[in-house]
DNA sequence: CGTTTGCTTGAATTCTGTCAAAGCAGGTGG
DNA sequence: CCACCTGCTTTGACAGAATTCAAGCAAACG
């Protein structure tokens, strides 16, 4: 919960009665493998600290998962859009290892925006952070092509291609797992000229 | 001038105190079609009322154009994650028609939000409001085919097929002009069982 | 030890981009 | 008013790349 705090306080700087109107905000959940968070049609009105896990967050579309993103420990999780509009989710969030979270209540947090204006910064600070977020992985779908958002994720995060099984990486990058496949052996061998 | 007030006013209520703050940032500019408002490299510290005419925002990527966004009147053009990185930006603007821009200056902007929390939330709300837009874009990059994001532009902004030349839309799309031109047809001639 | 799960590989198919060429405007100048 | 030119869209043929389907293989797990 301080770790919380120090990451928020990281973004915006955050004083002690700004942060004693978020703790009514805050609650606590364990969540198993493969427990599921946040189904697609619910209302998701909760943002996630991951104290310890990994999160998924994908899109179910005629039975198949594609996975938008992944988040891990001292990171938040969350269906934004669902958040901000108050509009059912169109995500499913799910657990890929055990978590342990901290759960923030996103109405009484907007509540608490209302109440301190560097709360309101905060808040503004962190949908900043999303919305880069989301705008560098637009670019990358759009510009790139698989082998090259391959190599990009390899780079630019290593603990991903690590920690996650390969299939749900080739839904990612929304490719096929033979696909993937494919473009690592590929990789693996450069041009034998 | 008014009408920028007006649509702001819609997203988060300003003061006349509020207001006042936004002055010094604001400043007027005349586009012609053609003209180039940022470029890639520069830093893109404004964000652009449109009073009057059409905008775009594209990569350049090997001398190709990929266009990212349209902007209409009445809305808010720039390049929103150089705007909050201070970073270069990746992207260019530039007009598809004569224009009549508001230009705000991100940095004052940027002070007066710390100086009104009313801005600040304003401030956050846009912020808001642009994330879900790309978080959109994103989605049907994800999802769709070229066809499916086709007709989900047709039936929401119809506005854009009627005034845009179809190869910038084929750009929009990530499909070549040709491309499209055999989406066009295929939709135009349904089952013929 | 057998079963399950995930990764790889191959062959057939489908789709998309590329290249080249031809129609079809709309605008310009004779 | 007409002819021409230029830029955009369409069309066809072809090559390349990715998905799909099917099978084989290795490692993990009960």
């Amino acid at each position: 919960m301080d770790r919380m705090r120090a990451v928020l306080h990281a973004i915006s700087p955050i004083s002690d009665s700004d942060w004693e109107m978020v703790l009514p905000a805050l609650s606590f959940r364990s969540l198993q493998k493969g427990e599921i968070l946040l189904s697609e049609g619910q209302v998701g009105n909760q943002v996630y600290f991951i104290r310890e896990g990994l999160l998924r967050l994908y899109y179910l579309r005629d039975g198949e998962e594609h996975i938008r993103q992944f988040f891990f420990e001292n990171g938040f999780a969350a269906d934004f859009a669902s958040c901000i509009t108050g509009a059912p989710a169109l995500l499913t969030i799910d657990a890929l290892e055990p978590c342990e979270l901290t759960v923030l209540d996103y109405p009484t947090l907007n509540q608490a925006y209302d109440q301190s204006p560097s709360l309101q910064k905060l808040g503004r600070k962190i949908v900043e952070y999303n919305f880069l977020g989301v705008a560098r992985r637009m670019t990358s779908l759009f510009l790139l092509d698989a082998e090259a958002r391959y190599e990009e994720l390899v780079s630019s995060r290593p603990k991903v291609v690590q920690r996650i099984p390969q299939y749900m990486i080739a839904s990612y990058l929304g490719v096929t797992p033979e696909g993937l496949s494919r473009i690592r052996k590929r990789l693996a061998q450069p041009d034998r000229s």
